[in-house]
DNA sequence: TGCGATTGCTCACTTACATCA
DNA sequence: GGTGATGTAAGTGAGCAATCG
């Protein structure tokens, strides 16, 4: 309520816009099972990286029961969830360190194993780790189980334990989205919420984007470094060049040139755009006759020195 | 068919807490 | 043990698209 909101979130990954066409290639191993296809997104635009993923946005709900808008509904929790990051994994039934809270959840039919509002604030978990070192996954499980108990009191934070974190990060490593199925029954497996699987692909994707970002920007540094490199050395070269044509102007013999005959063409350079041109077409007049006297050289200042004056 | 309301998803940004040096 | 830095789980508000009436 009280926080404010800075700004407005960039357009659907639009924000990024480095514009060297290195794409938002985010590592995702886009190699997800044909059947693993995410209901259709109703949300934002999809993100280049998801569709990396296999996934290609095909109607996962056909079979599933539907709300009274016809919207689908979530599965029946008894339903057989065939995901490929799941393999070997009875989602219905609990790791065996975190046998009391998983009864208290139990395998029982929910309609979206996410009580309701729980995608809404749902803050407060218990913390019963209290010590340092990884909580257990039945210490997560409890704090998820009885966060109702804990509500209205401080935020407590849940600390994912290194199992689960494995299992979601081998499970991001396929998708970095979920479809409402995989999260409940990936909560189920860790003995998480929903909501707590949601939340953490969702810091996961900012940590990727962030990290991508990141690359990104040392990749335009290094060209812009190159860039300005290379700027430096054509800079370098014109002065060189410059001074071969003056010392051959001076050595040349003068009667070559006659009183009348000016000098051979000046180049000069504009410092803002940093094209040269012979002095005989940039100081042309209006009448388009040739300058009656020679144009120096550099008839700008540098460019440095003219934003520092400005 | 067009339109507003609703819903559910994602995102950016932020806060609060846990952990570590 | 106190402290600042860092990592990350979670809260918040907004945008978007699908859907419905």
């Amino acid at each position: 309520m009280e926080m404010m909101v800075h700004g407005r979130r960039d357009e659907q990954y639009g924000g990024l816009g480095l514009g060297l066409g290195l794409g938002l290639s985010l590592g995702v191993a886009g190699g997800a099972a044909d059947d693993e296809q995410p209901p259709p997104r109703r949300g934002a635009a999809p993100p280049p990286q998801q569709q990396l993923c296999g996934w290609n946005g095909g109607g996962l709900f056909s079979s599933s029961s539907s709300d009274h808008r016809g919207r689908s509904a979530m599965m029946a929790c008894h339903d057989v969830i065939e995901m490929p990051f799941l393999r070997g994994i009875d989602v219905n039934r609990a790791p065996a360190a975190e046998t009391t809270t998983t009864t208290a959840r139990g395998p029982s039919c929910r309609e979206e194993d996410e009580e309701p509002g729980a995608s809404s604030p749902n803050s407060t978990l218990s913390s019963l780790s209290g010590k340092r070192g990884a909580p257990s996954a039945a210490t997560a499980a409890a704090a998820a189980s009885d966060d109702e108990d804990s509500g209205g009191g401080s935020r407590k934070k849940l600390r994912l334990s290194k199992d689960q974190a494995a299992v979601l990060e081998d499970t991001f490593k396929e998708h970095n989205t979920l479809n409402p199925k995989q999260k409940a029954a990936l909560a189920r497996q860790l003995n998480l919420k929903p909501r707590q699987v949601e939340v953490w692909f969702q810091n996961r994707r900012a940590r990727t984007k962030l990290k991508q970002t990141e690359v990104d920007c040392e990749l335009l540094k290094r060209c812009c470094e190159t860039l300005t490199d290379e700027n430096r050395r054509l800079h370098r070269e014109l002065q060189e060049l410059r001074a071969l044509k003056l010392a051959t102007a001076a050595a040349a013999p003068h009667h070559l040139y006659g009183a009348r005959v000016p000098p051979p063409t000046t180049l000069t350079m504009c410092p803002s755009c940093e094209r040269v041109a012979s002095a005989a077409t940039t100081t042309r007049n209006n009448s388009g006759a040739a300058p009656a006297r020679p144009v120096p050289t550099r008839p700008w200042p540098p460019a440095a020195a003219q934003r520092s004056s400005a």
